[in-house]
DNA sequence: AATTGTATTGCAAATGTTTTCATAAAATTA
DNA sequence: TAATTTTATGAAAACATTTGCAATACAATT
């Protein structure tokens, strides 16, 4: 190796200056610093990798990054990973789970420590890739007490529960649903099953024409929330899955120039950060995006 | 190997029937191929790298994913990277120029294919090490034609100068403005320095106290702006350094009960995809993200 | 001066893959 | 059938690093 020429000693010592210093002379240690600097040499983890020791790198699959719902987790996730001297490999799949196991596999041959998930829900292959590799892995973001793997995140079910009996014990009957295309989403799935079961045990129903399915962003929603709207009948709250959908359904409120809450109600569910400061105010179930990120990373580093 | 050993032939062979299957007879390639489905094989990444074979990963060290200003433009940057094969290395500096080093020499560790950041401002070592190391990079979403590296992005002081020019246009004297923190960010200094410049060349000046600098977020912008508004006297305009905060600016006007835009005008600058359908609606510049991040991707897969 | 101990370093093997070169086997041609 | 070409495979070197073991050097002790 170049540097161990330049410094007229063997490879071993070099890596010795590295990974036991205190195993190398001063003065030696000394020469093979000058050397290093003097020709910009950059250890390779490559080729520590191949020795079974870690690559240093986790896997972060999600499925999108732009809608700033996952942006805040990722963050913080990112943030508490490189405390432990980790980095991310990130790759998203756009809520197709075949891309997300042909994802996995790629990071496995980047011979990743770990793997991060969003959702429980996912491929059988990659549930059985994920095992046979034996490789850690945690689920991102909703969780449940059966899950095949470790996982950290709140209950979904259980917010979609809390939002939909708020929203009927306030009195509401006549309610709107936007939520965002169910599949390969587990958790805009178990959240659209918690409003439901609660409306339906209010003994209420949502009329299909105002049970909207909206693409996941601020305009899709604004879109489908006027089309309700523009009914010559009026829901008087609209239950949205999430709070991106939530504010374009503000929006358009706003449009249509009706007063929040009086003539209308609108709910998210909290996975964006900047809910909290929305004129008017909207009610949402918080969802502790940074705490997920900061356990999660925990769990899998000490894994 | 394992699995030559499986398939009793040698490394080689089980080489070729990954990288020039056509060398291969089929009834080996079979025989090679259900070893490797028995034992779920996965090639090793790492031992290809120390061959001079490309890692397929690229490093990309943002400020923050977290303000949904990045995340669109990660977002792209991504996808299109994906579709050369490549996978993102990806870790945040916190507006840390001397992280950011730290960063950039932790990818080369891992011997990225190439390093992407944002802005044009780094540490001069950041500078000198990506120079001596001839990785390719490539800065992102700021604009500058004697850039030391090649950039994608947009020039920031003239989109500030756009926005305020307009807002003097407009007729507007008495203007306040929002800002983040300017050190270690180009592309906020850049747009202030633009705007300042369209004020300064119309004659007017910005009171010290209606010049503030507040956090990157919503809650940050909404607080500041509340304190300007909380004076006796107004201002017409409210200039916001981005998106981020002119929608903080925004959620105080409505709070103190003012109509946009007849009683107070509140403009941002465009890295934030929802703007457009905010409700009043926000004057701002938009800024391609999603543009910059597939040009950017495809200037550096090529390189 | 001989012995023992300790600190420092190098050697060689190992890691998983690719690649060049050589060789064996099979197919083609004369 | 022999000679030649083509096809298929293996052996060995190379890549950058780590590590166990051996060797050397030096100091301390007797």
């Amino acid at each position: 190796m170049a540097v161990a020429k330049a410094a007229r000693v063997s490879a071993s010592t070099v890596s010795r200056t590295y990974n036991h210093p205190e195993l190398v002379k001063a003065s030696t240690r000394r020469k093979i610093d000058n050397a290093v600097r003097r020709l910009g040499y950059i250890r390779n983890r490559a080729a520590q990798t191949i020795h079974g020791i870690r690559s240093g790198t986790i896997g972060l699959v999600v499925p999108t990054i732009d809608h700033a719902i996952f942006a805040e987790l990722i963050q913080s996730f990112s943030e508490a990973i490189d405390r432990f001297g980790f980095t991310i490999l990130l790759a998203t799949h756009g809520y197709d789970l075949q891309r997300e196991y042909a994802l996995v596999r790629k990071m496995l041959e980047h011979r990743v420590d770990g793997v991060a998930l969003i959702g429980l829900e996912h491929a059988d292959e990659t549930f059985s890739l994920i095992e046979r590799q034996a490789i850690p892995s945690i689920l991102l973001w909703n969780h449940a007490d059966q899950s095949l793997l470790p996982c950290v995140g709140t209950n979904n079910f259980q917010a979609g529960k809390l939002i939909g009996a708020h929203v009927v014990d306030q009195g509401h009957r006549d309610i709107a649903l936007i939520f965002p295309p169910l599949e390969g989403n587990d958790r805009a799935s178990q959240r659209y099953g918690g409003v439901q079961t609660a409306i339906e045990s209010a003994g209420l129903e949502v009329p299909e024409n105002w049970n909207l399915k909206a693409p996941y962003s601020v305009s899709g929603a604004k879109e489908a929330a006027a089309s309700i709207l523009q009914g010559k009948r009026f829901p008087t709250a609209i239950i949205c899955g999430n709070d991106v959908q939530a504010w374009g359904a503000l929006n358009a409120a706003s449009r249509f120039g009706l007063a929040i809450p009086e003539d209308i109600s609108v709910t998210g569910i909290g996975d964006f950060k900047g809910s909290k400061d929305l004129e008017p105010a909207l009610t949402t179930v918080r969802i502790p995006a940074r705490q997920i990120g900061k356990q999660a990373a925990t769990t899998i580093a000490r894994a």
